[in-house]
DNA sequence: ATATATTTTTAGACTAGTCTAAAAATTATT
DNA sequence: AATAATTTTTAGACTAGTCTAAAAATATAT
C-alpha cells in the first residue's frame, strides 16, 4: 500500500524534475513541501525501496516507470476534482486547489472515471493545465508566454503558470479569465512591461505577470 | 487540529451509543473498529483530554456536545457524499459506503455546503439514512421495520438497517429498493418469515431480513 | 590543489497510532 | 462474600513520519 505522504513526495518530485524526466535534489524536495532535508532523505530511500524511485546517495533522486505512473494518476485526480468544483460547485479558480490537494487522494477507479465522464472528459482544469486521460495521456496545447508574444498580435489566453490564490485574484480583478482575447500594444524596454489590450480596455502589466501567463495565437 | 483517526473514533461512539446519547465500551468500540482494547483506551483518553468525550476509567465512554457535533458532521459528509455517487456518478447503493468512508474527512465547509445545493439539499441518502442540514439537524421519517408490519397492510419500502453489501445485493436480485410498494399478505408463525408482494411477484423472506428493512405506511 | 562553503546523510529523539502481554478493576457465579 | 470470569488499563515495544545536530560528501573559490 502507499500512503498519503508516499504520495505527496511522489507529485513534488514529478513536478520538481520537469514532470518526471530528470533527477530532483533533496533540498529542492525540502523546501518545496516544507520538511527538512534529513525528513526528505528518509522518504528517499523509501520510495526508491518501494521501486517508486532511483536514488543514489548525494545524487538527487529520479521517478521511475511506476513512480511517474503513480504521479499522473494523483495529477489526474486532482485536476478533475478541480474541474468538479469550479463547473459544479461554483468555486473559483483561487479556491480549488487547497481542496483538490485532499481530493486527490481518495482511492477508487471508479470514482475518478464515472467523474471523468460525468465532467464530458475534460482535456484542462481551471488553470489551463492538461488533464491525463485514463491511460495517462496528456493532450498538450502549443502555447507561449506573454512575456513572448508579438506586439501587434492578437491572442487568446489559454492557462496560468502561476496558480497562486494572490495571482488568480489578481487576474480577476483585470477581467482575465482563461478564454479572454489579448491584444499587444506595446512593449517597454526599460522594463518589459507591456500595454494590452482585454475587451477594450487598455492595461499595463509587469515582467512578472508576463512571464506567467499562457496565450494561444488566434 | 482533530486527526483523521479521531473522528473515525468519534464517528463509531456516535453510532454504538445510540446517536451519541449513551455510554460506549471499550471493547465494543474495538470490535467495531476492528482494533484492540488497549488501542481503544488510548484514544478515548485523548478524545476526553480534547473535551471530545467524558471518560472515567473503566466505565465507557460518552460524546460531549462538542464531539457529538464533530459526528454529526461527519455523517452529512457522508451521507452527501453517498448522494452523489448514486446520483451524478451512477454508483449502486452497495458500493457507496466505502468511497464516502474516505470523502467524509475532506475539510471544507464550502465543500459540503455547495455539494448539498448541488443535490438539491436531499434528506436522505441511498439508504434511506436521514442527513443533518448545516445546522445538524435531522428530519426523522416514521417509519416501523418490516417484520412489525400488519397482515394485509400495504407499505412503502424507505430504508434498511443493515447497509452491508450483501444485504443490499439481496434486495436487488428480489427487485426491492428505496420507494418499491410492498403489501404483506401471510405471516408465518412458526419461523416468522414473510410472504409479501412487490409489484405483482410474491417472495418469501425471513425473519433476518424482516428486521432489515424499513416500511412507511400507504 | 587546498581550503571553504554548501548539500546531503546519519544518528538519535519525538509524536501518533498501533500491538502484545501482564496487571488491575469490575462483573458474574456459586 | 469469596472465587472465577470478563473487561479494561498499563507497560513497553513497534512503525511511519518528523525533527535537530553532527558528520560526511560534494561543489566552489581562491
Amino acid at each position: 500500500m502507499i500512503t498519503l505522504t508516499e504520495e505527496n513526495y511522489i507529485k513534488e518530485i514529478y513536478h520538481l524534475g520537469s514532470n518526471g524526466s530528470t533527477s530532483v535534489n533533496t533540498n529542492a524536495i525540502a523546501v518545496a513541501m516544507n520538511t527538512k532535508a534529513s525528513s526528505v532523505t528518509d522518504m528517499v530511500k523509501k520510495l526508491s525501496e518501494k521501486k517508486y524511485a532511483d536514488y543514489k546517495k548525494y545524487q538527487g533522486v529520479t521517478l521511475t516507470d511506476l513512480g511517474r505512473h503513480v504521479a499522473v494518476n494523483i495529477i489526474r485526480k486532482h485536476r478533475l476534482w478541480e474541474v468538479f468544483l469550479v463547473e459544479k460547485l461554483n468555486f473559483s479558480w483561487d479556491e480549488v486547489h487547497e481542496v483538490a490537494e485532499h481530493l486527490e487522494h481518495i482511492k477508487s477507479e471508479k470514482l475518478i472515471n464515472q467523474l471523468d465522464a460525468f465532467l464530458e472528459f475534460p482535456k484542462h482544469d481551471p488553470h489551463g493545465d492538461p488533464i491525463p486521460d485514463k491511460e495517462g495521456k496528456f493532450q498538450h496545447i502549443e502555447k507561449i508566454i506573454l512575456a513572448q508574444a508579438e506586439v501587434g498580435s492578437k491572442y487568446k489566453c489559454v492557462g496560468v503558470d502561476d496558480s497562486s490564490s494572490s495571482f488568480l485574484k489578481y487576474l480577476d480583478s483585470n477581467k482575465i479569465a482563461l478564454g479572454t482575447n489579448i491584444t499587444i500594444l506595446h512593449k517597454e524596454p526599460y522594463d518589459n512591461s507591456l500595454k494590452i489590450e482585454i475587451e477594450d480596455c487598455e492595461i499595463v502589466v509587469s515582467q512578472n505577470v508576463a512571464k506567467n501567463l499562457y496565450l494561444k495565437k488566434i
